[in-house]
DNA sequence: CGCGGCTTTGATGTTCATCAAGTAAAGTGG
DNA sequence: CCACTTTACTTGATGAACATCAAAGCCGCG
């Protein structure tokens, strides 16, 4: 478990490219110009490499982050032994708004599965910022409202499917959520796989190994690709 | 599958007990008079009865309910024929606000698990509301995050438990959380339940005449008393 | 009174976790 | 850089947990 290590902080004051800021274009559309320099001054951009812990379950939140770029998986721990990886988000998916605004403590960890661009702000700045404009904070509602549902309805759908439909369903989101191509790197282990959709490695590794004979997949290692999308998608489809 | 009568509406403009109301002292503390007022006046209380569909997944959104009084169900409909039960709500669970704000249309169905009392608002004057006063919104941006982290958890607990676990946690959970008492009548069929805690009718049927046979619970029907606490903690805690 | 939905129990088979054991890969310290 | 340790991956065998199927009793309702 490497911990958040300050020499991998990287400040850039000197140049802000926030005009092309996913964040600024979604959240904060139509906020006045000296709110986004405000935004803007308040921002600390940091890069985190693959590994990295970017926040800690029960770490207090002083910070919101969001991920300008890269891949991060949000996961939680049960009953003190137990992980659980949530999702795998990309920069749209705000799962860093997730429980912020009503615990002290992060309720999720954060780690970065790639190397990571994050945009860092103070949370009692933006807590400012949220009492001064109401449109931002519509914002932010909107997104925590589609983040969660998001969640839950993944849930429903992993849980009602058996294992073969549940390794359908992720190797067609590595493919089309998260790479957008039919080969990809599978950034997680087996068992961080199994931690994601709620079976053991073991099974994760005999049904990949099953896919494979029934020529559905290529494997190589970490890297696989998709040969039949139509059986894949009838697997996950029926569950 | 009864509809929402309209002969079950019953609007108080008469009397407006708006002052004691958990919605307003909870999300909506440090408003401006005005505010309250414009809410009261917006406000149309309904009485649901047992059975009836407060809002229908796919409808679209044009109210905002608030659960003043009685118990519901959050419920979706997955993959076009399997039911699933999210949630049972009392008044403080916020849970009319899960996706309100994203979506055009409900993503879940609300019904009415006892006689309920619900007030209701149109949908764009909430919004106005929410542009008006930013602590408003902020207000239901915790309850949103609140909500979501709940429902999460549970899933979470849910489905890392054994049957046995996932009976003896909803059993503990209509104790203590919904009815505050050591026996209670079960608000939902067996089918219900099982579709609260994804397994089937028969097992649920069949663990909660083993958890009799072994004096943790007593049943008649519908009617519940639990016996032995410690016993079913230790179940739904081991899993 | 008969029908459909809810409840209950039993028998059966499938799905899945667990255990075990071995190989490969990757990190660690001398 | 090599021996060593640990972690990840893989396959097979076994049994437990759970869904499914079947059948029957119960109850409310038209």
């Amino acid at each position: 478990m490497e911990k958040f290590q300050l020499k991998s902080i990287h400040t850039n004051d000197d140049k802000c490219n926030c005009d092309e800021c996913i964040l600024r274009s979604i959240v904060i559309s139509n906020l006045p110009p000296e709110a986004n320099e405000r935004m803007c001054r308040l921002k600390q951009e940091k890069v985190f490499q693959r590994g990295d812990i970017i926040v800690s379950e029960n770490e207090p939140v002083e910070h919101f982050f969001y991920l300008k770029k890269g891949l991060i998986k949000l996961s939680k721990l049960l009953d003190n032994h137990k992980n659980y990886i949530l999702i795998l988000a990309r920069p749209h998916d705000y799962v860093s708004l997730l429980s912020i605004f009503h615990k002290k403590t992060y309720n999720y960890s954060m780690t970065a599965l790639e190397d990571c661009e994050v945009c860092v702000f103070p949370m009692d700045e933006i807590q400012q910022l949220l009492i001064t404009y109401p449109d931002f904070t519509f914002g932010f509602l909107r997104k925590v409202n589609k983040t969660s549902d998001v969640l839950i309805e993944r849930f429903l759908m992993i849980n009602s499917r058996n294992l073969r439909g549940r390794i359908a369903m992720i190797l067609l989101e590595f493919s089309e959520r998260i790479y957008q191509s039919k080969s990809f790197e599978v950034p997680i282990s087996r068992r961080e796989i199994a931690e994601l959709i709620g079976m053991t490695t073991e099974n994760v590794i005999r049904i990949l190994s099953e896919f494979k004979n029934e020529n559905i997949i290529k494997i190589s290692g970490k890297e696989i690709e998709i040969v039949d999308f139509e059986k894949l998608r009838l697997i996950a489809e029926h569950g």
